[in-house]
RNA sequence: GGGGUCGUAGUUCAGUUGGUUAGAACGCUGGCCUGUCACGCCAGAGGUCGCGAGUUCGAGUCUCGUCGGCCCCGCCA
């Protein structure tokens, strides 16, 4: 090896302790303060920022070259360590205590100036951050963002090993199948016409690892989905897939709480609390309005039905005529901070999720403030603030309307009331089980039933006669594991026999011959001793990007995609050549 | 599919009721400088105002369209 390149150290570890030491360091150019005589270079690596001296006196030649250097130059440089004089040292830099007197140095690459510097705290457009992405993850921040993802996938991988489990690779090219989000589809040229599809997730394979007898299965895998894009939705994304034989909800949730609490306890040095409380989903609704409730803070949502009950409110009165609810927010000690503009505001919110619109009481000292108390008498406002456990100073909002738009509505008000008035303690870390949720969910495009977690899942109670009788009202053995109110993996225990999930295709509207088309492997598997098993998957980009306190998953992927699925850095997705698609027997219809 | 928002030197931004040669900071280039660390000082280069139409004597500014980034609704079993 050429002895430039045979490093000694890290940027970033140099400390008094290798005074005198004669050390090779290699990095590049971070800054240049050319004095003339003496230059300086502060030499950065993935470790940190060392400070180089080049002084024509110790070395003619190198600080003759240096003259040439350029931010973002690759070198290697050789010189003695030496304690920084007095009162030049620099306690910004964890290496300000020494300095490395340089006699030898090798330029190994040039650079271009680049857009932008990944170093400096500068606001970037993310379009240009993304075009140069190998310049932004120079960052510390991304930088440190990655290098803490890989620890929780570590230790993730490290307690599923200690529990006997085994990590499986399954198909990237597979079968598309109904249900769930679009596919991938990739076309097969030794099969024109036919098409393998990207998996939105490992599903079906984990499965028959379970009936191959695998007993404990894992892979951190990627997954495709082709629909619109989010904050926290990548076309591609991480899971952590996991499934277990011969195991209950019991046994996945405290493996699961094993897991979350030693990545908390290696990655954040955090303690977490076992068991996680367990939340079912008609509570969380009712309470939050939302499966994915933020605990770290309060404000609950009250049900006001009885209490209005004969109101002369007439927009209160209709709602409960057709089977609506009234139901509203206490948001404590906040008349004064809640403005007429966030009100309005608040009511946008509301609407967005279908709301006609948002009432509101400010309970203010001597009277009540509102445009709707004139339509109370004033028994039932007493009543309707009793129930709030109204005092002076809070502000009741409500929002009256179906079932679904009131918990939409009053979910994101809550979510909204709690960040702008700081009630959210973002110092926490709270996880909570969901479980109990509705097997099916009427589809009214449809017009027929939906799996709401997949087709796969098992009804609780093993009862088939109420699987035809009343499917509406089955509950399923799925569950999700909620941090401060992101889903960040989810459910359930399989059916693990064929006339279960032949009932369950037919709930579904899937007749006998198309889910032996689309499913027979699985159903078929399932005749062969599949045992019952169980399982979950995480969102890895989800959990990363949390536990980073980042505001987007893109803040731990190291190439992502933009909300229209582009790549801007090699420009993905492109136009291919004719002759790739003749030869997979593609045309375009040009209509 | 829909709503919102942004787009001006390499970068981040300013740019008045539509009016002369579109500015600043940082960065970049050259020169000077032996204790700087956001080095300093002097000089300089750098613009398809995202793109395309339109209105106007005149458009960075107004109108329409379009492209792109971001946020949201729908969608995401």
């Amino acid at each position: 090896m050429k002895s430039e390149l045979r490093r000694t150290h890290h940027c970033g570890e140099l400390s008094t302790a290798q005074i005198g030491e004669t050390v090779t360091l290699c990095g590049w150019v971070h800054t240049r303060r050319d004095h003339g005589g003496l230059i300086f270079v502060d030499l950065w690596d993935k470790e940190g920022l060392t400070q180089v001296v080049l002084n024509p006196q110790i070395d003619q030649l190198a600080h003759q070259n240096a003259q040439s250097l350029r931010g973002n130059y690759v070198i290697s440089v050789r010189g003695q360590v030496r304690a920084r004089p007095e009162g030049m040292v620099n306690p910004k830099l964890n290496t300000g205590q020494i300095e490395v007197y340089i006699d030898d140095l090798h330029i190994l690459n040039t650079s271009k100036t680049p857009p932008f510097s990944g170093w400096e705290d500068q606001e970037v457009s993310e379009a240009l951050r993304l075009r140069y992405r190998y310049l932004d993850l120079r960052s510390e921040q991304l930088q440190k963002n990655l290098k803490q993802r890989y620890r929780i996938s570590k230790v993730a991988r490290n307690v599923l090993d200690r529990h006997g489990f085994t990590e499986v690779e399954t198909p990237m090219l597979t079968k598309s199948t109904p249900e769930g989000a679009r596919d991938y589809l990739v076309p097969s040229r030794v099969n024109p016409q036919k098409f393998y599809a990207l998996p939105q997730s490992p599903q079906l394979f984990k499965q028959i690892l379970m009936v191959a007898g695998l007993d404990r299965y894992f892979q951190i895998v990627k997954c495709f989905r082709d629909e619109d894009l989010r904050q926290d939705r990548q076309p591609e994304f991480t899971q952590i897939d996991v499934e277990l034989s011969f195991a209950d909800e019991a046994t996945i949730f405290r493996l699961v709480e094993e897991m979350m609490a030693e990545i908390y306890q290696e990655v954040l040095g955090i303690t977490l609390e076992t068991p996680f409380p367990v939340i079912r989903y008609q509570d969380a609704i009712d309470r939050f309005g939302s499966d994915k409730p933020d605990l770290r803070f309060g404000m609950e949502i009250v049900d006001l039905g009885d209490v209005v009950q004969g109101t002369n409110f007439k927009v209160f009165a209709e709602v409960l005529a057709s089977g609506g609810q009234v139901r509203a927010l206490n948001v404590k000690n906040s008349a004064e901070a809640l403005s007429r503009k966030m009100l309005d505001d608040l009511t946008e919110i509301a609407r967005t999720y279908g709301a006609k619109g948002m009432a509101w009481i400010k309970i203010q000292k001597d009277e009540l403030q509102s445009p709707i108390t004139k339509f109370f008498e004033k028994e039932m406002l007493d009543r309707l603030i009793d129930r709030m456990g109204g005092e002076v100073g809070d502000t009741i909002v409500f929002i009256a309307d179906t079932p679904k738009v009131v918990a939409d509505a009053l979910a994101h008000l809550r979510l909204a009331l709690g960040h702008q008035l700081k009630r959210v303690d973002t110092s926490q870390h709270r996880l909570a089980w969901i479980t109990d949720f509705p097997l099916l969910e009427y589809d009214e495009e449809a017009g027929r039933y939906a799996a709401m977690h997949h087709p796969f899942t098992a009804p609780a109670g093993d009862d088939l006669g109420k699987m035809t009788s009343d499917p509406g009202a089955l509950t399923a053995r799925a569950y999700d594991l909620v941090l401060n109110g992101n889903e960040i993996a989810g459910g359930s225990i399989r059916i693990h026999q064929r006339d279960v999930q032949n009932r369950m295709f037919e709930l579904l509207g899937i007749g006998a011959e198309e889910a032996d088309e689309k499913f027979g492997f699985l159903l078929e598997a399932l005749e062969f001793g599949a045992p019952p098993h169980g399982g979950i998957a995480f969102g890895l980009d989800r959990i990363a990007m949390l536990l980073a306190g980042a505001d987007s998953i893109r803040d731990v992927i190291a190439f992502p995609k933009t909300q229209k699925a582009t790549c801007l850095m090699t420009q993905a997705p492109s136009t291919v050549d004719l002759k790739q698609l003749r030869e997979l027997k593609l045309k375009f219809d040009l209509s």
